[in-house]
DNA sequence: ACTCCTTTGTTCACTCGTGAAGTTACTGTA
DNA sequence: TACAGTAACTTCACGAGTGAACAAAGGAGT
């Protein structure tokens, strides 16, 4: 075994992690997901079932021809490590290769403290420690900031006041599996791509609101990162000529009108809500009907629909789908943003279709461990030696137990 | 050769291409920019030079080591044909497999007119009879719409009222070349990835101003089409809320604000220029230092300078390129541009090089042809079957004459 | 029941491309 | 002048992946 491992087999590893992710399927179906001749997967099922790695299952029902043979995997035992790092707390989670989140937990965290690298290892070190799971393939991070030379080590995040943390290499050193680690709203992108809306289109568009404003960039079905991995910032797109100051210096920032922070600012001083209350408080009084609180919301909308729309324009994604904290109170925003976004599009994407999920907190999590699972499908190699390490633990730990 | 030409070879082709858009190179260095092993290029070398469609030129000095063995296209009488489709004009030119036009013509042209496809194929045709050159690859086509099914036939745009336009397989039938199809910013981000500034950048943007305003995009290494061929429409970003009415039917569009039609619509009505003056005397009024031609300009360039900032942002390329018919006067609206460009930038961004070419009215047509010259680097073989036919006809006809 | 059609899955000969190891031909230095 | 260092090129054995042809297993119409 310790022989055979020098070669990856980089399609093997791209089989199983389509089965997982998609479910169990037929031959024919895998070699035209992965694109791939039909004679290969052939070749690589057999290999795979002498290894034990996967199962031949039903046989599903004939549509005119020779029935489909499903193969599934051996063992969905197989799972990874995702974490989101916030400026206060971590979330970290624990998923099946089929995308389901199974564990999480969430710490407090204080990025600017002059330990927040060991706390941040020891906590994840606890959790995979605590793991059940037979086989975890790695541990995926998602950021709010870029990473220098994807895959690798140093992290950079001026939400967080990192400059080139490595990161990487002490999770790596203390977990002893692979790491990888990615700006936060590409690893959501990349969650949807695999698991989510997203699936099956190949150019679409993920808009975060909240505590900022960010968006991932999926194109001929692979995330934009832009040439020094800053490309979604769209939260600095000007869109007002006054207005309040970023903290990237400019004035008229989407994000320093619309993200949380500022709403509740509007709101206090136009005694909407109290001095001390905070957004949910301003969610309250929208969704209770208070005029007031809703034009907070719509004129947020609407600024957010034409910064939107702009993109839309220039990237011409299929769908767009809209996720974040703010996501939550999305009814209230919607009254300005329908308006705005539509009309400002080029005539033939003024149909297109805008997604707004469901808001669960782990999200940004799970969107993490997908950097992880995804890898096997990464022909360009850009995850370089961990991706190449994750591939050759999906390849060797995951057969079923003997 | 009827029997061997149905293996394509795709770096056989991919090489000769390089040696054509860089010039002479050594082995070494071919391998190192198509990103393939010394050893493949060594075995493509040979061949080539077996069937005499390269030739081994001078030693390059050593820098240190075995001195670089040279090798170059035995003829350089290879090239293609480019074409510009606009509504009122044709421009076509042929160029050199290293880029150089060597003949252009322009012809009047009415694109409503019913007869308009049929003219086309007629004043295309007869360039490619006139043709001196040996080898024909292809021919490229740069129009301002949306082409469906890439490298395939119909062809829609707005701006020329064309639907569903064959013109693809017109051409082809007539001419009996290769014929490719694309937006027309598109083809020009091409070629200044081919032959231009973008040469060696993987993530640059492509801004032209003048009738109209638009974008090509270069991520990756690869050009940005979107899902239904339509990114890049920069020119209808919202940039104000006032403004007149685009031509899409929103308010507030980039375009409608700071096309050459606007400009010189703002001019007239504040008496800058005469009723009957056109964009050249508003240049020359600015030019000659006339405050409120100047002003047109500049304001231009401020709201061209916010929307590209937002691009830019959005997109993290390394460099932006102006181009187009405005970019003549680029001094103009650079007083606008620059004070409203840089500060609206994240901070890492800020020092963003911003390059403006000179001007030459072929540069459209140039930057079709290079959708020929560009396929054989086409990996994933977007080009499909012309891209394949392409290919052929550059490992088979580019011999030295026998 | 028979034929035709469609789709799945398999076999086989073959090409493309690679990694590893070695060879060639120079520059710079003791 | 010998030696190490460096980079360009070559050779070779091998694996990954493909196209083409074929076999298998059903449905639909007659």
């Amino acid at each position: 075994m310790a022989l055979s491992s020098t070669r990856t087999n980089a399609s093997r590893a791209a089989v199983l992690a389509f089965l997982g992710t998609h479910g169990a399927a037929s031959r024919a179906e895998i070699a035209r997901s992965l694109e791939v001749s039909p004679a290969l997967v052939t070749k690589l099922a057999r290999e795979l079932l002498a290894d034990q790695l996967i199962i031949e299952l039903t046989h599903s029902p004939s549509r005119g021809g020779r029935p489909a043979q499903l193969i599934g995997l051996a063992s969905h035992d197989i799972g990874a490590i995702g974490v989101k790092v916030a400026p206060d707390h971590l979330t970290m989670v624990e998923v099946g290769i089929d995308g389901e989140v199974t564990h999480v937990e969430t710490r407090d965290f204080e990025a600017s403290s002059p330990h927040a690298l060991a706390t941040l290892v020891t906590a994840v070190s606890e959790v995979v420690k605590l793991s059940t799971r037979r086989t975890q393939l790695g541990i995926g991070v998602g950021i709010p900031g870029s990473v220098q030379e994807q895959s690798e080590h140093s992290v950079n995040s001026t939400q967080l006041g990192w400059t080139n943390v490595p990161l990487g290499s002490a999770l790596q050193s203390a977990t002893n599996l692979p790491v990888l680690i990615d700006n936060n709203v590409s690893a959501l992108a990349l969650a949807e791509s695999l698991y989510g809306t997203g699936r099956g289109h190949d150019h679409f568009l993920v808009v975060t609101i909240g505590s900022g404003v960010g968006a991932g960039i999926v194109s001929h079905g692979s995330i934009i990162r832009g040439h020094s991995g800053n490309a979604g910032e769209i939260g600095h797109i000007p869109v007002t000529t006054d207005g309040p100051v970023c903290n990237c210096g400019a004035t008229g920032c989407l994000e320093a009108a619309i993200k949380e922070e500022s709403l509740v600012r509007q709101a206090r001083s136009a005694g909407v809500i109290g001095p001390h209350d905070g957004i949910g408080a301003l969610e309250v009084r929208g969704a209770a009907g208070d005029p007031r609180a809703q034009e907070v919301f719509a004129n947020a909308g609407r600024l957010f629909g034409r910064a939107v729309a702009g993109v839309v324009n220039t990237l011409d994604p299929e769908i767009v789908i809209v996720l974040g904290e703010g996501a939550a109170s999305w009814p209230l925003w919607a009254a300005g943003f329908e308006p705005a976004f539509r009309p400002a599009l080029i005539p033939q994407k003024r149909g297109i279709q805008v997604v707004v999920e469901g808001w669960q907190d782990d999200r940004w999590a799970q969107g993490a461990a997908c950097l992880i699972l995804s890898t096997p499908f990464d022909d360009a190699g850009v995850s370089g030696k961990q991706g190449h390490l994750i591939r050759e633990r999906l390849t060797t730990h995951a057969g079923a137990p003997s």
